[in-house]
DNA sequence: ATTATTATGAAGATACTACTGATCGAAGAC
DNA sequence: GTCTTCGATCAGTAGTATCTTCATAATAAT
């Protein structure tokens, strides 16, 4: 998601956009109200994170401007003030949330994954990524550097628990008994197929992840 | 606005209802988890207030059955507990907002003012429309680059659930419970039949929308 | 070099989905 | 009352995608 973080503390700030960028999000920060406004306007962002006290301009009223403006997209206001009349005149500018200072980042990003629901662009839970690839779980869609494509459902099973475990070393009768069930009638060269079908997958979506073969062991993603 | 509102706290539940009714809204009160539950899945309600300790099922569940059917109604977490876990967890079941118990009617009042402004672009219920086709329910007419033409009343029960849902995958299951209901005695493979009536139908309006199936899970609108 | 392990390719078996045609019942026409 | 039409349902077959197995080639370890 594009965010705009509007904020004058410089260290939460940093503080929080590197943990948005941690979570896959690209973050555009601003310290300042009236320049705030202005980017809000340009109406390019998924989610604005504003802070009320601002300099020149504060936030409550670079929110209403921005709305009489037409401009939409959904906000999440951040205050130390926390009384109940301010949680309401924030609610009815047209913020869509409000989180009072200090806030764990945790909260934060559950409510961000909650309003991305809402408006549809962001499906996460269902969704794993890992160095230049990244997998949609229901869809089970691999996309990379060089497009996606849909995976089978064992290919997808497999490709997930390596997901789940990135860089360390899965053994191949761990694999088996995670995509297959732990007494699965199967051939164990099975997976060795499978393992070939993932590659070949990677390879196709241009990925530079691979499947490393540690012999007489197992398997990771590297 | 017709709420819904599913809590089992009678004193606390009146009282809200009255303010609500003041407020010109419409409500509807459940004091059960399991019956709450059956009203929600009616998707006939433009908001739902959800207690999270309820009898017989508890409201996070509730929540969590809701949306894997497809009801996207937006909805407001009423509960005691404030812990920041407990938020989490409910903003990541589904929830739109959190309010903590006791709670100030005001507050309550703004967030369903806010949560109202952003449902009230949602102008007509009737009509919906998606890439280069639009459906009015009523008449159960689809339109497309090729002219417009009536569905039958199957058909256009299923088609509406994926305008509801656009470009998200509908397991076969879910489709099967949101247009013949959750308990209907029917066969798996008339879904499959209406997917291909469905289908002819985009056809001859010559639309370049598609159902597109996924493998073992379900389809898509496309 | 020999052996154990893994990679790859091909082909048969299985499971899932698409489509067609038949049956049944309800609503309206005659 | 009978006939016609239409929609809903089901069953069966055809068509594919996916899964599995097996045979053989390639590779690493001893």
């Amino acid at each position: 998601m594009k965010i705009l973080l509007i904020e004058d503390d410089s260290s939460l700030c940093e503080m929080t956009r590197f943990q948005l960028e941690r979570e896959h999000h690209e973050v555009t920060v601003c310290t300042d109200g009236r320049d705030g406004l202005e980017l809000f306007l340009q109406d390019a962002y998924d989610l604005v994170l504003l802070d009320r006290k601002l300099p020149t301009m504060n936030g409550l009223l670079v929110l209403k401007k921005a709305r009489e403006r037409g401009v939409r997209t959904p906000v999440i206001m951040i205050t130390a003030l926390g009384e109940l009349y301010d949680r309401i005149e924030g609610l009815d500018c047209g913020a869509d949330d409000y989180l009072v200072k200090p806030f764990e980042f945790e909260e934060l990003s559950a409510r961000i994954r909650s309003l991305g629901r809402r408006i549809g662009s962001y499906d996460d839970d269902n969704r794993f990524s890992y160095a230049d690839i990244s997998y949609e779980k229901l869809l089970r869609e691999l996309s990379g550097p060089g497009g996606s494509l849909q995976l089978s459902g064992r290919e997808g099973h497999l490709l997930e628990v390596f997901l789940q475990n990135p860089g360390k070393v899965l053994p191949r009768l761990v694999l088996l008994s995670r995509v297959w069930g732990s007494d699965a009638p199967v051939e164990e060269s099975n997976l060795d197929t499978y393992i070939h079908f993932v590659r070949k997958r990677l390879k196709q979506v241009k990925s530079t992840a691979v499947l490393e073969t540690v012999r007489g062991v197992g398997y990771r993603l590297q």
